[in-house]
DNA sequence: TTCTTATATTCGTTTATAGAGATATATACA
DNA sequence: TGTATATATCTCTATAAACGAATATAAGAA
């Protein structure tokens, strides 16, 4: 039971949910999960541990970047769990949008693409990053 | 989605996964569920209100007596909800002890005669009451 | 009215969680 | 060697939950 009110605990939040259904889709790394979240990478990074130490995702490193995706299910009540989130709820307006931006950024050439792109932005001004802005 | 995020939150508690699962039996009042949980009665009326919060119960007074049962689904999401509750978990252990408490409860005549006895357990020195107890 | 009972709510404390921002680590590349 | 990048972790703060104990409320009985 422990099990059980812990899958449910990890996702009570909604972050975690988003990243949840999106993993049904594949497994992402880090910036794409940025990228379609549109949240600071530090909350990302903190939900895929959590979501890890709950039992619900794998992880493995490939270079620089982190990928994740689904754990197998490690009996019936894991299956049942995943089963009923694949299911019932790709429905709703939030993931129905998490999926196709999701789409739109692996057709524009994925997350390493993106990131370069708005590292454009960025050095031109943009305030969270002007600090690193180039000085003249 | 909130309102999914919700739901996970309400059932992330073992003591609310307990009550949810009893509530699948029938309706319940407070004292059915202090005796099955054997947990304090402040306890178990915080938990009632949380999930009442969460749109999960319905109460109705009857007497002294608080009656609490599962809120008929206001749609799909939630019928998806209860019926992921009573189909694949009522098999597991502390589930179906607390289940078989319950019945044994009422073959005894219910928490009205149950309260009877304990109190009366209780008036002879049982040290949680003991400050209630006949002074000589 | 007063007493008892079933339940709800409040209080004070403790622990958990979420967040942003800063820093650390690990890999790749020059 | 650096240096840049992707990710993880830490620090600090704020909010939410959970708990037992105590108190409040509401209904029935005496």
């Amino acid at each position: 039971m422990e099990q059980l009110a812990q899958f449910f605990k990890a996702l009570s939040d909604e972050t975690r949910l988003r990243i949840m259904m999106l993993l049904t889709q594949g497994d992402l790394c880090v910036c794409d999960l940025m990228f379609v979240l549109d949240e600071p990478q530090s909350k990302v990074s903190r939900h895929l541990a959590y979501l890890k130490h709950s039992g619900l995702t794998n992880s493995r490193r490939a270079g620089v970047w982190m990928h994740y995706w689904l754990k197998e299910p490690v009996d019936n009540v894991h299956r049942a769990q995943l089963d009923f989130l694949r299911g019932q709820f790709s429905h709703l307006p939030q993931f129905r949008m998490d999926r196709e931006k999701l789409l739109e950024l692996k057709k524009q050439g994925g997350c390493k693409a993106m990131m370069k792109f708005k590292a454009a932005r960025w050095s031109k001004g943009h305030p969270a990053r002007a600090k690193h802005a180039p000085l003249s």
